[in-house]
DNA sequence: TCACTTACGAGACCTCTTTCCATAAGTTTC
DNA sequence: GAAACTTATGGAAAGAGGTCTCGTAAGTGA
């Protein structure tokens, strides 16, 4: 149960500014008029909101704007650059920050390369010095940075330690967001990579209409992000999702299969040629991959799945297969979409993610 | 996102109106002197807020408890009675009706038969016969049934329609919400029957203090209700859990395997007894059930895993060797235990969601 | 009967919001 | 260039809620 605490009349400050500060925020700029008109809201608790936020740093009177009939109206807008938060994907062969201010407006982007058997304190570092890279490099101080997020492969626990990792070498048991917040001196969160890409389509890809999301990596390894109500839901141990490890599925097997033809890319451009020994195993691997899948959707019953990772690019080739695939094993299977933003979407879910937690918490709520 | 309203003065009183309400209900019986050191809010508040409940109808004064020193003081009730709530269990073979008070108090309960075969009609009109007696018996105003919940088996959409049904014959596309509300002119709403069996875990059984839950109906046949932060995940359509229809999952040969030997009860009762082939046979079931439960515990990773239905009542006979196997598919599977209600959970889960409508709605959120 | 304890009730004061009205600062029209 | 019109501003007054304080009421125990 949501635990309600009492209220007094600053209660009513208390939600009126976030009213007002979210209506801000949709508009970029307005009057007290047309904010008044928004929130509904008189004009003069807006004022005095505004007065308000304007001391805190969060709004900005910017110049009125001429032109129109009447006595200009003076106009606010939201800073945006107020604050600024952190995302970072740390994968096997590389490292991406992404920086965005509070509009979650990316600032500044960084690629990093590290190498696939670089031990754990090494990539660390490479994640650290990327990070502050990005943010200097933007010009953007870094007391400034207000919240960071990190995405990473393998089960990332509720406090944000890597309990498990198959995959990056050294990985398990570390405590990833607790060493993250000391880079910037900001609260850190971590979480697995698949369900911060499903927060990043969530947010602006593909899945931004759909509430339950399935997100399914197809990549060299499979992983999956689960949203329910458009929120992360990481489970008990954060490893909800990971269904990899059932060996009924086979997603073990559907990553060699694919291989067994030549190099993952040869396979499926082979397909979209009209090959059919590479359409064969296309196909095959999307039978795999719809078990899988299908076990998830069963279980969810989401209103979409979407397939993203490297694999995902091949488009309708793989898709198709998939549909047939998935209608044979679920009766009423969701909508099945590929990702917008493949590979870079963990970072921009981390950066969600850090903004959830900076609009949660600074923002109020 | 949750849109926000702006407030008023007015706003205050809901809020603090509701936590007063809250905090009455769970002390049954106060003073306000008491509720003010609960709530936090001023004796002065209290005693207005009561008043506006006491005409309402919501809260009664009772008389002052003597005996101990001092002014005695006024001490106030919630009005359990002042409304009531209906649940149903509309199964295979039976009718289970539970009137329940606005505390969750089950204040008269109605068990009646209905064939197998019967179609639909016939079951509804049973059902309603039912719910009419039980609230009739109990010297329930028939208008003093504010909702009404509904649970049964197959698949039930989110305006509580059966999409869905494979073992009640006719029932498929019956408008059981829509119908149900017409029994005493209250809202109505209908789920399905492991959903509504998992609510009743985690509001009164083994599931109380687990936030996201999965819950295996063990009987005749199959199915599972998912929690996820303590509230019902119906999915998309309804069918979130029905994982039985996934052919790699052997749920459909899991109950075939168990009566090859005899009846189920015969078979557990041997297995009681240390009888070997009765004892594979429970393993060979423990096994089936283990693949199904584990896509949903990989899926979902909740904090508990709660078995009920018929089958359950076999305790460790059947959990000892389904721990064993899940934790061969799982590597860190959560906490499994047996349901607290059995079958009875279903129409008690139905209670819990018709209550939770009416907070939401008549006491206002 | 007196002291002690606990609750009640009225009044003063604070916060926040809204409504109303006079005033300011522009544009358009003559 | 002045008058009329439009739109925004700023201050005063009123109302709804909530808290604090203090005197009073209504019990128990000696």
């Amino acid at each position: 149960m949501t635990d309600l605490r009492p209220g007094d009349a600053s209660l009513v400050r208390k939600v009126n500014t976030q009213v007002t500060l979210r209506a801000l925020r949709r508009e970029g700029v307005a009057t007290l008029t047309q904010l008044g008109r928004i929130t509904g809201l008189s004009r003069q608790t807006v004022e005095a909101v505004l007065d308000e936020l304007g001391e805190r740093g969060w709004v900005r009177e910017v110049p009125p704007d001429g032109g129109v009939m009447g006595r200009p109206a003076r106009r606010f807008g939201f800073r945006a650059d107020a604050g600024h938060v952190v995302g970072v994907d740390v994968s096997g062969d590389r490292v991406v920050v992404t920086l965005a201010d509070l509009n979650g407006e990316v600032v500044a982007c960084e690629r990093v390369p590290v190498a696939a058997g670089a031990p754990a304190p090494e990539r660390l570092d490479v994640a650290r010095r990327a990070c502050l890279a990005c943010v200097d490099g933007a010009g953007v101080a870094r007391t400034r940075v207000w919240a960071l997020a990190a995405g990473t492969s393998g089960i990332v626990d509720r406090s944000g330690r890597v309990s498990l990792s198959l995959t990056l070498p050294g990985w398990t048991g570390v405590d990833l967001a607790g060493i993250a917040g000391r880079w910037f001196g900001c609260t850190a969160l971590a979480a697995n990579d698949a369900n911060l890409a499903a927060l990043a389509e969530h947010w602006r890809g593909s899945a931004q209409h759909a509430s339950d999301v399935v997100y399914i990596l197809a990549g060299h390894r499979l992983g999956a992000g689960i949203l329910i109500g458009g929120r992360l839901h990481p489970g008990r141990s954060g490893a909800a999702g990971e269904i990899g490890t059932l060996r009924q599925v086979g997603w073990e097997e559907a990553a060699t299969s694919l291989v067994k033809e030549g190099s993952a890319e040869e396979v499926f451009a082979g397909a979209v040629a009209g090959d059919r020994a590479a359409l064969r195993a296309v196909d095959r691997y999307a039978e795999n991959l719809a078990i899988g899948a299908s076990a998830l959707v069963l279980a969810v019953d989401p209103d979409l799945l979407v397939i993203g990772g490297a694999y995902s690019q091949a488009g309708d080739v793989l898709l198709a297969p998939l549909r047939r695939h998935l209608a044979e094993l679920c009766l009423s299977g969701p909508e099945v979409v590929t990702s917008t933003f493949g590979d870079d979407g963990v970072a921009l879910g981390a950066v969600r993610l850090a903004l959830d937690r900076v609009e949660r918490d600074v923002l109020g709520l």
